[in-house]
DNA sequence: CGCGGTCTTGAGTGTTGTCAATGCTGGTGG
DNA sequence: CCACCAGCATTGACAACACTCAAGACCGCG
């Protein structure tokens, strides 16, 4: 089931039927389960596959030689892990399951196989890189510069926004949300104590709803506001929140 | 001159005469010349070329709406800043010079060309884009996990090393360093002052010596020590400090 | 010589971290 | 169905690292 997989990219174009069952095969060779701490993959192993994330979060992370953890980013259902790694040989950070997780392994040349039979589809995928990079450009923004709660409620609106543009939040504005207070501190560079105090902070103020690995957002304009969020460095479709801003990024060119 | 990107290259593979003079190319077509603060390019504009830094230093820089201010890398002579950000449209952050600058303008197209017609040039030029990428993740880690005076001495390292990769350090341990306090701790997400302190810290240990835009490294050594730095992540040849690590990245597979 | 930008320093404040204890919850086995 | 356990969340008290404000020194350049 690539279904996460197709709804991500098609913030970037709609795809033929064809395309669609591309995608649909690609995922559906290998697939692998892990429980809740597993790596995908280690830091100095050498990168086999590209891994695809169809149920549960996972985490990029590094870890430093006296323990330290910094989270580099969060997996959701629909997203590749690995795309080009293997040019470098060898993993200079990990892959771990952060819930549950079902993964399909797709190997490089079946990647490249179909992207050059279907050339929207490479787009796509190089639409999809490039917003993984703004991404980690925004967290190294929101860690350099955001204050504690900013930094809290702007990874919960990211994620938040990116569980919705892939139809994983409900009618009552809530998505699953596995990812633990440890997690969150390890991803903002504070303490855990301090997350849970922010986190605290935003429930008072009526913001969020935390609990039971589910998140609900009670007031997303007033959460965006308080984090700085932008969502134009997600380039969805919609970037909605307040007011209705980003024209869609629909492939125009016809490539190179 | 594409002197600096042929070095830095050839970290990955070593080139023919061929793919050197295709280099030469490259960097000979457009040229264009700015001051210290001015952009590039800049934040909301869309991208018309690939800018390789011929002399001078710059930096990659996202501005929140309240004038915060976030570094996110420097780029140094040989860098290569925005190789396929074209598929986004839309600039999520800006180029700026640090010092006077003198770039390189290529057109995508170009890129294009020469690396299909020289498939080891393609290769490094993905090298080169998985580095940049390793070293953004570098820098998230470095900001999230470690102490004021652990980032600064890590920037150095990382600086001073790829500064030595490219052959910009003298024989003394020497080299350019035009990237001020504030440059530095908006690249670091600490103040000004405490940069300053930091800095005081390093060069009383005995570590650097740091002025007239010049920095000098006298123990490089510990400095990688105190900073935790590893420089695997920028994938170097010779990954050279203290002991002699990491083995070379030649370009083995036949590539896709 | 004067000026702007950069660097340096001191003093006081406060955000954030550490330590440590307690509460909560879901899962497991009896 | 209950007792227990492990992992996670929460709280309080205190310490410390880092920030702000503000003043002054330095340096290169015109």
């Amino acid at each position: 089931m690539a279904l996460y997989l197709i709804r991500k990219l098609q913030n970037f174009a709609i795809f033929s039927d064809e395309e669609r069952s591309a995608l649909q095969d690609l995922a559906s060779r290998r697939q692998r389960l892990l429980n809740g701490r597993d790596d995908v993959i280690a830091q100095g192993e050498r990168p086999g596959f590209v891994n695809l994330v169809l149920e549960g979060f996972a985490c990029r992370y590094k870890i430093l030689p006296d323990g330290r953890r910094q989270i580099l980013s969060f997996f959701i259902p629909g997203d590749l892990c690995d795309l080009h790694s293997d040019v470098l040989h060898v993993m200079d950070h990990s892959i771990g399951a952060i819930s549950p997780l079902r993964i399909a392994q797709i190997a490089p040349d079946e990647i490249d196989a179909v992207t050059t039979q279907l050339p929207r589809l490479r787009r796509a995928f190089w639409w999809n890189e490039l917003v993984g990079e703004a991404t980690t450009r925004e967290w190294l923004t929101n860690i350099g510069q955001r204050t504690g709660t900013e930094r809290v409620a702007h990874l919960l609106c990211e994620t938040f926004v990116r569980m919705r543009a892939i139809g994983l939040v409900d009618g009552t504005g809530a998505c699953p949300f596995p990812i633990t207070q440890a997690d969150l501190s390890d991803a903002l560079g504070i303490s855990i104590v301090h997350t849970n105090r922010m986190l605290q902070d935003l429930r008072a103020e009526g913001l969020i709803v935390l609990k039971g690995r589910t998140l609900q957002v009670d007031d997303l304009g007033a959460l965006m506001r308080l984090a700085n969020f932008d969502p134009s460095y997600l380039h969805l479709r919609s970037n909605v929140g307040e007011e209705t801003g980003g024209q869609p990024e629909l492939d125009r060119e016809t490539t190179s």
